[in-house]
DNA sequence: GCCGCGATGTTGACAGCGTCAACTCGAACC
DNA sequence: GGTTCGAGTTGACGCTGTCAACATCGCGGC
């Protein structure tokens, strides 16, 4: 049995990127829910507390899959990232958007996604496919990279004039051809 | 004296990074420049097209501040672009956010910059501070690092704990030092 | 047995938004 | 001097998020 809830979690992620000019409305989520526009209020104090539960909810998922692809290559995690953003561009702008709430289950989500990533870069720390530091600040310097190359990408300004394009895949590649490369930790910190 | 045209882009501008709640209306940017809420029609085809006439003077901006510095520290054009990511967060955003319209100024002057960012790419290569390669894509390497850290950081998902956390700062020196040690060079910066 | 009540959902309304249509007005042009 | 046209205005439309009031249903206490 699937709660109203869920349904509405469900048709506004779905919503967020189908390509039409339909923008997520709350009449629309409620219509593809089977319930009134108004519903969404017995379950969510706003509209933006239903797109948040809809970044938990991908944020989760993303962390589920780093958790279970744990042992796997970092490469292939961020690889994963940017594809899955590239694939569902406005569910990624969503979850990796701003969120001022202080949503709980947010919070949470993130936590454990970003634990799982800097776990899986210490893991390629030991196996030397990294070179040593702080695993965390590590971890940041790649999730950056990935996630400015997929946005950058989506908005069209990595391949400018149809010369020198580069695929965010490519990127990744590079950085980890000079980190592979590169053997000390980085000066200071 | 200054056109109603470029009065209606300066009030948009400035409407859009003042923290409140008001979000950028054509109302209110009617109000601001001193005319009606329908004048906006006069010069734009619609509210996309005047948010584009926004970006592109931004850019340009960009543009113009990267040729000036041409000459410097390819660290610091990225640290300064992470500045003014972080002052001006939604102007950023709107910058370097989705432009699905064929702007042509726009595209224009995202080219400038970009040809400011890869001359000063390319100079930096020739002093040893970064490997050699292919100019163009090392450029979109740190441009995508520098714009990664920046949005992740308004974002807040930088520093999710407290803990560990990174400025996006930090991050771009990380990788100038890998980058270093990877030529060979001694790090700079 | 039924009464009350909280959770859930509905309808109707409201102000604000982007946008379109019709009108006004002044300057420029032949 | 009449006309044409760009620039600006007012007013309206449909859509949106949100609020208030009303309806329904299940369940525990008396």
């Amino acid at each position: 049995m699937e709660s109203t809830r869920e349904r509405l979690v469900d048709a506004a992620a779905k919503l967020l990127d189908r390509g039409g000019p339909a923008a997520v409305t709350l009449r629309e989520v409620g219509k593809a829910a089977g319930v009134s526009h108004n519903a969404p209020y017995r379950h969510f104090a706003d509209k933006d507390a239903l797109l948040a539960a809809v970044a938990a909810r991908e944020l989760a998922r993303q962390g589920a899959n780093l958790a279970v692809g744990g042992g796997a290559d970092v490469v292939a995690l961020l690889q994963g990232y940017v594809r899955w953003a590239m694939r569902y561009p406005e569910r990624f702008r969503l979850t990796f958007g701003r969120w001022e709430r202080d949503d709980e289950t947010l919070g949470e989500a993130a936590g454990g996604a970003r634990r799982a990533l800097v776990a899986a870069v210490a893991a390629a720390q030991r196996r030397g496919q990294l070179p040593k530091g702080d695993p965390e600040r590590l971890a940041s310097l790649l999730l950056a990279l990935a996630h400015g190359a997929a946005d950058l990408a989506l908005a069209g300004h990595l391949s400018v004039k149809g010369k020198g394009r580069a695929d965010p895949q490519d990127l990744i590649a590079d950085l980890f051809a000079y980190l592979g490369a590169a053997s000390g930790a980085p000066t200071g910190a």
